[in-house]
DNA sequence: GCTAGGTCTTGAGAAAGGTTAAGAAATCAA
DNA sequence: TTGATTTCTTAACCTTTCTCAAGACCTAGC
């Protein structure tokens, strides 16, 4: 149950034999099916959900009824809303799973608790904190200062992975454009690519 | 010098004497002049700027000339191209200061040694790094969900301080817009308001 | 194999925002 | 204080993207 989450640990820090055990006593682990809800608007999050199999997203739904895509997160990924999670403050988001999901939780104590006695999973966690800061910043630079095809053309070149795995009405919800123009950025692509 | 670093640090760890005391040893203070550079594109950005007075910006700049700005940072604030300076890469961005400004600067291998030596500092930049993430998050969905004249509302009422201080033209940049549009908004939104 | 539900594509018209250009206002330095 | 420089505003026109609507495609369950 734990395969991915210490590979996807140790890639960052060292861990000692002594140290997995007592990390895992502060994870429990949930499996949850298609569609099925993590986290509603509302309710705070009260869990970081480490993805080992499956894929979740998080989303926002605006006043018109309409999803705007936040996150994905498959295998080796966090999933959660850190405001809501960090603040103890109603979650604007939702979270689901798009594909049957293998989680691990941990709660908001327990995750203090292990920053304490694991002073190494405080490094872990500065650590990736820092990687999702420079991810974060890359996608606001492109929603920022790109076209919708530019976008695009900027997620095939940096997650090509995302493209394939993630239906493209969701995808394009990520990308802040609508389906349709998605749709259309496809063909036109295709068109200009494939000269036979 | 060091003033508003450590009452910003305070604000979310304990620190002791003999920490403070380690602490300011990693860092060297800088002055800069409006308009000066921080850090050249094409360069790698060694080190992480706190700022005890002015005022930076970080910005990139399209093959079309136009420059999009990234972050603003002021007194209290961190600034540095995270990326370069945790990759070792070139950056991609531009430093520079819109105020005269005082700095403390840290290098990479420095940071790397306080964190060490300095555990609790380990914490406060995982904080920091959260706090981060939920800011840059919803400037993320903001720049995703809603519309220009949104957008400046949004930021109206999330960040004024940054509307008062900040040229309008590069307020616009931020919110990744022109600023013949942001002028449009704003003249659109005084109309609406006052009904003398 | 057939039908229901969802997903993707396509087209026409509308709206938002960008571009270009000119002038007004504010700022700064001589 | 006055000319020079920069910033902000305004207007006419143009491009991109959205909206709405219809039809094609695809897949799962019967």
């Amino acid at each position: 149950m734990f395969e991915v989450f210490f590979s996807q640990v140790k890639d960052k820090v060292l861990l000692s034999e002594a140290e997995q055990k007592l990390v895992k006593t502060f994870f429990s682990p949930k499996k949850i099916r298609k569609k099925q809800y993590l986290l509603q608007e509302g309710n705070i999050c009260r869990h970081l959900a480490f993805v080992e199999k499956g894929l979740l997203r998080s989303y926002n739904v605006d006043e018109k009824g309409v999803e705007h895509m936040i996150h994905f997160a498959w295998e080796g990924w966090w999933m959660a809303d850190m405001l809501s999670f960090l603040s103890d403050e109603p979650s604007t988001y939702h979270i689901d799973a798009i594909e049957e999901a293998e989680l691990l939780l941990i709660s908001q104590t327990d995750f203090e608790k292990m920053l304490l006695k694991v002073p190494v999973m405080e490094r872990y966690f500065r650590i990736l904190f820092q990687n999702n800061i420079i991810s974060k910043e890359r996608r606001l630079i492109s929603s920022i200062t790109n076209s919708a095809e530019e976008k695009f053309l900027h997620l095939s070149a940096t997650n090509p992975a995302l493209i394939k795995r993630i239906p493209q009405q969701l995808v394009a919800s990520y990308l802040g454009i609508t389906p349709e123009t998605l749709s259309r950025i496809k063909k036109k692509l295709a068109k200009g690519s494939s000269k036979t």
